[in-house]
RNA sequence: GCCCCGUUCGUCUAGCGGCCUAGGACGCCACCCUCUCAAGGUGGUAGCACGGGUUCAAAUCCCGUACGGGGUGCCA
């Protein structure tokens, strides 16, 4: 293939979703697979919405993603005057005409279906609120060549004349589309299948233009929710940045991403961008709907989360430890406590913000008991309350050096109570809850040796002494 | 209503006429490990929407039906 020249195309609507993301994704994909370039334009003929903000919020994602672009971004906004050159172009040849209906007139003189050409001979005048309709075609066929789908025909008697430049004088996105990608001179239109339906528009524009070839299109499958509707802001999940301020890595984000409506050719799923760019293809992308599939997700990020150096997890969870959302005061953080732990942490964790929950226990200063553990383990547990007595008393006259130790001392207690007892006395439980206050978390020795021997000491004193 | 797209385990997918008694991964279940929770290991559960063709042979090709989705704006 001879270089592709590809293009992003966002409408600016205030973050990035998932969806977008994916089509970014597929877009850089390509063009790097085959040693092409990818244009950044932003579509906002609604002008209104060329603000700095919006533009950032498309943006930062993308980069967070590890996506860049050639040539951009760029702004349909700008580039008006071009626009509405071939708006007079088309009007002037007799593509296009001007039209003074609005919209309840129109549904009035049809309510079932939409346009019906009524203005194409009334040879109306231009003015203000009268837009300019393309006269589509009333016999034949327009096909869209599709790497995905391959050729889809539509019957051009089921297109209507649809507007081209709306009453205010600005031009709308299917005209924009057109002039755009011819003037970037735009190889392949990589997109959400949701714009199939109104490719026949852009391309009919684009022959009335006189452009010759146009662009190979792909439309993508779409990506849906639970109840396979196309995912959306309104009831979905979506926005890229969610994702980002839940503890969801980029480069397991990215490469979830790819997996969606296409795979490996070797079924290997989990591995970097860098690898993904040299076996990916459009013609090996899957046309059905894809389930954003939240469980995969965290299954990924896991993996990716597992595979962080001690170094690498504590510096890339410190966001999550040390802003105003910790539950401890910034100030008792350390970050030699995460790292010391992390491999504990990796393997339970799908998230970063999940990291806080594991060692919040260590990091503040009172125990918050978790009813049923403490009833469990310190009230019904057998001999509890020796158990508590005996490590305390034991752990002393020890100097907090070695977690070993530690486990060494707690177990002997459990294992000499049994002997004297006659029946299995378990020494963990009730210390765990004295100390973190529930009945399940890290393997207890090393976090045990972090706290201190001052705060243990103080905390199974203090649950004697609550016990009564 | 009209137009368009889609349909392999619950999910993401492999499969592009014989290698398929349909493979992998996630999820789920069981067991092993374990004085917590996990992780890890082993095994299991579960699918070609339906009906016609074409062919010696169809999950794979064609037609139809059903179901799902998308579009049908002076949104993109």
């Amino acid at each position: 293939m001879s270089s592709p020249r590809v293009r992003f195309a966002p409408a600016p609507t205030g973050f990035l979703h998932v969806g977008s993301a994916r089509t970014a994704l597929f877009n850089w994909l390509f063009a790097r697979r085959h040693g092409g370039e990818m244009v950044l334009r932003v579509e906002d003929t609604d002008a209104a919405l060329k603000t700095q903000e919006y533009v950032d919020a498309i943006i930062e994602p993308l980069r967070w993603l590890g996506l860049d672009w050639d040539s951009g971004p760029h702004f349909q906004s700008d580039r008006r005057d071009r626009h509405s050159e071939a708006v007079e172009r088309l009007v002037d040849g007799g593509a296009a005409y001007y039209c003074d209906l609005t919209r309840s007139e129109i549904e009035e003189r049809c309510a079932a279906a939409g346009y019906h050409g009524w203005s194409r001979d009334r040879d109306v005048a231009d003015g203000p609120g009268v837009v300019v309709r393309f006269r589509c075609p009333d016999e034949g066929a327009t096909v869209v060549n599709d790497l995905v789908r391959g050729e889809v025909s539509f019957p051009n008697e089921s297109l209507e004349d649809f507007v081209i430049r709306r009453g205010d004088g600005s031009p709308t996105f299917h005209l924009a589309n057109a002039v755009d990608d011819h003037d970037m001179g735009i190889s392949h239109v990589i997109r959400g299948e949701d714009l199939l339906n109104t490719t026949p528009r852009v391309l009919l524009i684009w022959q009335a233009l006189g452009y010759g070839a146009p662009p190979v299109y792909a439309h993508l499958p779409l990506l849906v929710n639970a109840k396979r509707q196309k995912l959306s802001k309104r009831r979905d999940d979506v926005s890229l940045d969610s994702y980002r301020r839940a503890g969801y890595l980029p480069e397991a984000m990215v490469n979830y991403l790819a997996l969606l409506g296409w795979g490996p050719p070797d079924e290997v799923e989990i591995r970097p961008l860098h690898e993904i760019v040299t076996l990916f293809d459009l013609d090996a992308v899957k046309p059905a709907a894809a389930f954003f599939d939240p469980a995969r997700l965290d299954h990924i990020n896991s993996e990716y989360i597992k595979a962080l150096t001690p170094e690498q997890f504590a510096e890339r969870a410190e966001p999550f430890l040390t802003g105003a959302d910790a539950p401890w005061a910034p100030e008792r953080y350390d970050r030699d406590i995460v790292r010391s732990l992390a491999g504990e942490i990796q393997q339970r964790i799908a998230h970063l913000d999940e990291v806080a929950g594991w060692i919040d226990w260590i990091l503040r200063p009172d125990v918050v008991y978790d009813e049923k553990a403490w009833h469990k383990s310190i009230v019904k547990g057998r001999a509890a309350a020796e158990v508590l007595e005996a490590v305390e008393a034991r752990l002393a006259d020890d100097d907090f050096s070695s977690a070993e130790r530690l486990e060494a001392i707690v177990m002997g207690v459990g294992d000499e109570l049994t002997e004297s007892i006659g029946a299995r006395v378990r020494s963990q439980p009730p210390v765990r809850v004295a100390l973190t206050g529930t009945g399940a978390g890290l393997p207890l020795w090393e976090p045990m040796r972090l706290l201190g021997k001052d705060e243990t000491l103080r905390r199974l004193q203090e649950t004697r002494d609550r016990l009564g």
